[in-house]
DNA sequence: ATGTCTGCAAAGATTTTGCAGCTGA
DNA sequence: TCAGCTGCAAAATCTTTGCAGACAT
């Protein structure tokens, strides 16, 4: 985990007078231990493999905490869960390509992208906040080659995308 | 309301050996009766309030149905409840930016931006299928000026954005 | 000391679904 | 006719919350 996310988390603790707490470290550790995307449910299950005495609703109190900190991301892969990013604070400017044959999520950074972004929104007389840029595609290979290494990775392993509920 | 969309909608219920029902005729008219984002709970007040006799279980298929015939889009305004956004007949890729200070949304349309998320989208090995951005930004008339009339307007009409739940 | 955290269970909010009867093609 | 549609109520899913006791500072 990047030391750069405690850091900040206890900066953000401090300034708001809160408690550093054992069951947040677990929960923070496990959070940022993986660059994956992940739900309260996904957070909650890898807590709970490797202590069992935390709560859901704690789970969920911390996410909240982690999401104000700036430090995690609600993001939308079109799943009907909230689901969290803990790579906002590395690349604090990326973007995701959701591949609608495997589910796979390829995130990427495009400077022009902000540029360009960026000279619409003053033309329309707003400044920037954050940008949220999803795109959903088809992977190539599978349309040229039948098939697709992703593809048959996410069988595997089951991560087809779940369809919105 | 378009009459594109009666047209669409009749296809694919052809096509997929469906009912056109009373229930549906008034949904579907009273969903593109304007062109403002709407949710499930608002879209059945709103069907109610002309024919109160149709059940929130049939606003919910009947929204469903309209998505699949992708006449219907779901998009992420940061809001607890699916929000749906009957614009895209008319304006098939537009984008959304949403006021952080008094929550309006402002549709827009930019070719660069596709083009440019094209591009990146090829070079990642994929083909796009759909792109959804949005921006959050802050009015600039509000930074300057110290208000912003949508601001005023978003107030007297209680529009702020609800924080995700 | 005292205001914050936690776990629990219950409540809440939103959406989906099983079923019996109704209806459009 | 008969597969699809509807309303109803119940269920399901995901998330939040009230409360009493525990804990951090």
């Amino acid at each position: 985990m990047d030391p750069g996310i405690q850091e900040r988390l206890d900066q953000y603790i401090q300034r708001r007078g809160l408690r550093r707490t054992g069951q947040r470290e677990v929960i923070v550790k496990e959070a940022f231990s993986r660059d994956e995307h992940f739900t309260a449910e996904d957070l909650f299950d890898r807590v709970r493999r490797r202590n069992a005495d935390i709560s859901r609703a704690t789970v969920y109190r911390t996410l909240g905490l982690l999401v104000e900190a700036d430090l995690l991301r609600q993001i939308d892969l079109g799943e009907s869960q909230t689901t969290y990013d803990p790579n906002f604070h590395d690349k604090p400017s990326h973007n995701h390509l959701v591949c609608v044959d495997c589910g796979r999520v390829v995130e990427f950074e495009d400077a022009h992208i902000d540029t360009l972004n960026e000279c619409v929104t003053r033309r329309l007389g707003f400044r920037t906040v954050r940008q949220t840029l999803k795109i959903e595609a088809t992977c190539e290979q599978l349309r040229t080659n039948g098939r697709c290494p992703n593809l048959i990775a996410s069988r595997l392993s089951g991560k087809r995308l779940r369809k919105r509920r």
